[in-house]
DNA sequence: CAGTTACGGGAAACCGCTTTCAGAAAGCGC
DNA sequence: GCGCTTTCTGAAAGCGGTTTCCCGTAACTG
């Protein structure tokens, strides 16, 4: 494929002979800044000095270039930049699924320190293949990213999370820094981190406060962090009560809408019905709820749900959606802040945020009869 | 809110001297190609051509060259690649808001296909300052991107979109390629646009059908042409029923769900009541029904509420909404295949997706007392 | 007024890779 | 066995910047 000549007005015949691609101006070849110093006069040693600032440049000179460079419209070639300097502000961003709410809300803060800090941010969509996840990785390390989000990220199997941990040591060991968002990770890295445990503590306390006794849990993968610690920590708050979890309330399902769903398919199959379901995200709660729905439960009447995250998503359905609020927004910045506040020799660390209780109106106290 | 240091409880003392910031490995300097080159006995050149299959290369050499570039961990310097071939594998995609559901679909198309063409998305968010969105296109023009997609982006301000316009028109005369989804834009660049005119007469007609007569639109800026094109369209459908909409029934709003919301509020304080509404966007739907909610009207039983673009959020709601469904991962999808599919020398085009109505819960013909 | 010092500008090396260009080696026909 | 192609390989010239190093000049010192 023609790479090279992008700009090739000028080439008759080589593929369809379509005339007119480009509406205007010639295909002049673009600015470089050698061109800037000589029309401002000076050498381009002078010339990336006035622009950036590094040195004092006489007033003068500087002015000439700046009027050179914004008459000629130059535009630095990041690459050079990047090269020369063995530098450049680009940050990677690693998510499973970009059109997930919860992906989306923590990013929307990763923008925003993306944007303060003149940031550019190489967003990767995972898709939830691990190799896919480790090729990209890869590619970040050769953009010499400063510094690599991994947002949510967790690889179910073993084998692929070992070459994507060698991965991104090697790219530590390069200089390179990683932040973890929302997920526990052996190495060390930067990581933000929502007090699971005690959140569903809480939340547990709090449904146990409305007077259920009967509970479900709809999961996600064990092997996350995320999922066995909330699990942990809601079967601690019901402990505090005496009251147990018995393993057929305890259904997994896949980490999204319809993995929610269809693990409370599966729930409601079982016959009995607990007063009260926790799905261990927002996401999977949705999609309970659209199960209770098509079932025919009213919620909270016939059961009460709750989730855990509180992305916005929730305060629209009906009912909206009892959870454990976290600060997803502003994780995605703080995990931005602390990569580049490690970059100034910081150890790694983590940063727990706590999780807040939220009662909507999804629960309710269980209904007399249940 | 918070946005800024959430919640930082392991400070343990600020700016701390701490040591051992580089956990193992020694701060190896990074593996180049001519490092690779060496230990396979062979040029760099022959190395570059063994790794990147341009050249036939003599079979011994070449597996020489590969092992010693995966002994040595050897990463390709991207900015040295870019800079040497003048080529590179980046698309930038400018959007409002990544936590949009609206772009979040759409972007969920276009990161499919970037994988596909193993390209890199740098992803930046304007949070609507048309500044930034300027500022951006200069960014991306700065790392030489093959193709700059813009996300329903629509400035408002006349003298913003005229620097907007100029500087893409650098870009592209420097031939880089430029994607518009879902706005109309009077440059010459590929575009994914729906059918926004037709949608929204389908819409009209299907809403007639239930029988209503008494209508609202919940507008955005009316300076773009996703807006106009809609109430156009719905005003055509209405017109076949010699129904003509009072220009206190047309209320304008932000394009975000608040918008929506407020623009409700300010419909019903009107007094008089439609029958049923029609808000130009999903999103802003989402917010109508909220404030409908809050005024106490059931929906569909007291007024019948649709949108358009088919946003999956929109189906969680209680009732799921009626809307006009645009394919909005597909289009994403498609704006970079057109993008790179322009860079083959073709003149920019506009791709057309149609939208289809679909009825859900949220209309239903008028009570009969209406 | 001579001797330093400080300051700012230019030449050139270099960042890490690709890609001509030309030469060496190998293959071929006669 | 000789001359001509055909294949590969290596040397070297960039790609477009940044930055070191050095030098000329102006400013400062006594």
């Amino acid at each position: 494929m023609g790479e090279l000549g992008a700009t090739n007005r000028t080439l008759p015949s080589t593929e369809t002979p379509e005339r007119g691609v480009r509406p205007l101006g010639p295909p002049r070849s673009p600015v470089t800044l050698h061109a800037v110093a000589r029309t401002a006069g000076v050498s381009p040693a002078t010339a990336s000095r006035a622009l950036n600032g590094t040195t004092r440049v006489r007033e003068d000179l500087r002015a000439r270039v700046l009027a050179a460079a914004d008459e000629l419209g130059y535009i630095p070639n990041a690459h050079a930049q990047a090269l020369a300097s063995s530098s450049n502000n680009t940050v990677g961003v690693i998510c499973h699924d970009v059109s997930d709410p919860y992906f989306a809300a923590i990013s929307s803060g990763v923008m925003r320190a993306a944007a303060e800090h003149e940031l550019l941010v190489m967003l990767a969509s995972t898709f939830r293949e691990p190799d896919r996840e480790i090729a990209y990785v890869s590619m970040l390390r050769a953009q010499r990213a400063r510094a690599i989000l991994l947002i949510a990220s967790g690889i179910e199997d073993r084998s692929w999370e070992r070459s994507l941990d060698s991965e991104l040591t090697a790219y530590q060991n390069s200089g390179g820094r990683v932040a973890v968002v929302s997920r526990h990770r052996s190495l060390r890295v930067d990581t933000v981190l929502p007090e699971n445990r005690a959140g569903a503590t809480a939340l547990a306390r709090a449904l146990l406060g409305l007077g259920h006794r009967e509970f479900a849990v709809l999961t996600g993968p064990a092997r996350l962090t995320t999922v066995s610690d909330r699990l942990a920590g809601f079967r601690a708050g019901l402990a505090e009560a005496g009251i147990r979890l018995p393993r057929h309330r305890v259904i997994t399902g896949a980490f999204t809408r319809d993995g929610g769903h269809d693990a409370a398919v599966q729930l409601l199959r079982h016959g009995d019905r607990p007063s009260c379901v926790f799905a261990v995200t927002d996401v999977m709660a949705v999609g309970a709820l659209a199960a209770f729905r098509e079932h025919g439960l009213r919620v909270p009447e016939d059961i009460s749900l709750a989730g855990f995250d509180d992305i916005p998503l929730v305060r629209e359905l009906t009912p909206p959606l009892t959870t454990v609020a976290l600060p997803l927004t502003a994780m995605g910045h703080s995990a931005i802040a602390l990569a580049l506040r490690a970059e100034r020799g910081r150890r790694s660390r983590v940063e727990r945020v706590a999780g807040e209780v939220v009662l909507r109106a999804s629960t309710a106290p269980p209904a007399p009869g249940g």
